[in-house]
RNA sequence: GGUUCCAUAGCUCAGCUGGAUAGAGCAACUGCCUUCUAAGCAGUAGGCCAUUGGUUCGAAUCCAAUUGGAAUCACCA
């Protein structure tokens, strides 16, 4: 709640008091934006308290809006339509609020909370490249990092890497068969795309072998459990288990090849991470919550010797926990890293940034938690993202209907390009800074594409629609940041200083009030993004703030007024939009250009 | 089949703690650059908020059912 509504709550709270002797707790109170064909900016909807005061909505606002303006100089105007209390605030109290966002170092920014919290997120696997889904999963898992910090809470952003498992004993295996030893340094490729390119090869070997079979008489079901290069790369999983020498040291050297080209992705979109979890330090873990939950009788075996959880009265099933063999599944490693993750940084909350397709496995990972009475089990959270679709459809590997994270990036930045050069907008730029802008472009219309929709939806990634740059874009943000930019390097040209304000007194433009209004949300914005973890929450506000300050823009000419007030005033009101809209767009993990 | 999620303009999305005539952007059409960046601004047109019932002064929003779509239900991860 912004202190203006925090005025006006009072004073309705009061007037209720003074004329119909209704005591409601000033929080109660309900205000809502006043729709734009009516007077005002806040709006007192008057049906529910009607019945209190047994008069027709009507009259009650009527009344309400009397004794509203005769006592409080907050309300400048009131109106009521129906039962709708439209007020008006006046002029200097929004000048007085934007008074003190213009002097408050911080603004944006909330108070420490003392509140740990990791958010983990990217947790690719180490056997291909990542594409445009993973990019929903970093930028989101970034930016959800970035508005917690914020909010003032103290995060750990971390990564959970998957680098071990069948399906990288298949790349290393095909690599082996067919690699003749290149490596990213022989032939120029990225290590994970490298890597990819086996992966890729381990399928197309895996049904030529299953098609031989079946021409040979063998059933399909049966084919592809014994299809030599599948039957190798379990024996390969399994030394590789054992610790086998010559195993060991090729994995690490691929790996090492994917961190490389893992590491040139993170760093061209412009993510980070505090804390790399690899599964291959983390697998082993869990079996000793395990014991610990048949100890306490949350879990039981079977006869086989496999240990199981009973959630039927959950309205789950029942779910595997260790095999009969005593090896560890997904669920016992989750179980083992949460506690690790627990013991290493005492988070309070811990988000996961995982894909809706997992939301039964989360549901059961922090219900065992809770049974077996883990103190961080209230505090799991799986931030359930939809999937990304394309126009053609679902993205699948094996078709090739995968649209990889670097040539995107790329053909986005390529875009950004050409488009910038039709527009005839670099002149004066070196070639270097022509490059950076263009990242930034092209980089910025890709997370708000993507950032831009509420996170938990699916969401269609149209090619065309992502590289527009008009409209509600990030191009069109960083536009107006430029365009700010460029009315604050002339006034710092001209020598004009907004350090010293003197504006109560102002008359305000409707569109400089407006934009004072959006201003005054941002913290609250922040919250509730934080609280929801949702980017699309910023991505939305500063989008409005943008449009609203290009309304102001366009209406309202800043140098050529002569009162040197307003004409401060009006620069400092530039100045801050500029601050918050960058802020907002960090947030975001979008940088923004002071030229383009 | 069980469970969970989704359905708003031609398209992509907001709005969902119930409130006035449901909002943006794209696409279409019309205006606005002698003046701070037109990657902009203003306007026109476009809607049975999937369907049906319920709750109430009031429902896109809450509840139920139906229809259509998706995910998941492995001793995979």
């Amino acid at each position: 709640m912004t202190k203006i509504e925090l005025q006006i709550k009072q004073a309705i709270t009061e007037s209720l008091v003074a004329l119909f002797n209704i005591q409601i707790a000033t929080t109660e109170v309900l205000l809502q934006p006043t729709k734009a064909e009516f007077e005002g900016q806040y709006t007192f909807v008057t049906f529910s308290i009607a019945k209190l005061t047994k008069k027709s909505p009507e009259d009650t606002g009527n009344l309400l809006c009397a004794h509203l303006l005769a006592n409080f100089p907050v309300v400048a105007k009131a109106n009521v339509v129906k039962g709708f209390l439209n007020i008006t605030i006046a002029d200097h109290l929004w000048l007085q609020t934007f008074q003190e966002i213009f002097t408050d170092a911080a603004f944006g920014t909330l108070p420490k909370n003392n509140i740990r919290v990791m958010v983990e997120y990217s947790s690719p696997n180490t056997n291909k490249p990542l594409h445009l889904g993973h990019l929903r999963n970093n930028f989101l898992g970034y930016s959800v990092a970035e508005i917690l910090k914020a909010a003032g809470y103290d995060v750990v952003k971390a990564n959970l890497v998957n680098d071990r498992g069948i399906h990288i004993c298949k790349s290393i295996l095909t690599y082996i068969k067919l690699g003749n030893g290149e490596t990213p340094d022989t032939t120029g490729m990225k290590g994970d795309h490298l890597i990819g390119k086996y992966y890729v090869l381990f399928d197309k070997l895996y049904k030529a072998e299953i098609e031989t079979l079946v021409l040979g008489g063998m059933p399909k079901e049966e084919a592809e459990k014994k299809a030599p290069v599948m039957l190798e790369a379990q024996q390969m999983l399994l030394k590789w288990e054992q610790g086998d020498d010559a195993t060991i040291s090729l994995w690490q050297q691929m790996n090492g090849w994917v961190y490389d080209g893992f590491n040139a992705t993170y760093k061209s979109i412009g993510v980070d991470f505090d804390k790399f979890y690899y599964e291959s330090n983390t697998y082993l873990l869990g079996k000793d919550l395990v014991n610990e939950g048949l100890e306490q009788g949350v879990l039981f075996k079977k006869e086989d010797g496999s240990v199981w959880i009973d959630l039927t009265t959950d309205g789950l099933d029942q779910k595997l926990l260790l095999r009969s063999d005593g090896t560890s599944v997904y669920m016992t490693q989750d179980l083992g890293t949460a506690e690790l993750k627990y013991k290493e940084f005492g988070c309070e909350k811990s988000i996961y940034v995982v894909g809706n397709e997992q939301d039964y496995h989360f549901k059961v990972l922090k219900l065992v938690l809770a049974k077996l009475n883990k103190p961080y089990a209230a505090g799991v959270y799986h931030l359930s993202y939809g999937m990304v679709d394309l126009p053609s459809g679902k993205m699948k590997s094996r078709e090739g209907t995968v649209v990889d994270a670097d040539d995107l990036v790329q053909e986005m930045i390529d875009t950004a390009a050409a488009h910038t050069k039709e527009l005839g907008k670099i002149e004066g730029f070196s070639e270097q800074e022509a490059a950076e802008l263009y990242q930034k472009l092209g980089l910025g219309a890709l997370k708000y594409f993507l950032l831009k929709v509420d996170p938990k939806k699916r969401m269609l990634f149209d090619p065309q629609e992502s590289v527009e740059f008009q409209g509600n874009t990030g191009p069109f943000i960083q536009y107006t940041y430029a365009r700010i930019s460029s009315i604050l390097r002339k006034a710092k040209q001209l020598s004009i200083a907004s350090t010293q304000l003197d504006i109560a007194k102002l008359m305000l433009h409707p569109t400089e009030r407006d934009t004072i209004h959006l201003l005054q949300d941002f913290p609250d914005k922040i919250a509730e993004a934080a609280n929801v973890y949702a980017p699309s929450i910023i991505a939305q506000y500063v989008y409005d703030l943008a449009k609203q300050y290009n309304r102001f823009y366009t209406e309202v000419s800043i140098f050529n007024e002569e009162n040197q007030d307003l004409l401060q005033f009006r620069i400092a009101l530039s100045a801050v939009v500029a601050g918050v809209i960058k802020k907002s767009m960090l947030l975001l993990g979008i940088e923004v250009p002071e030229k383009m």
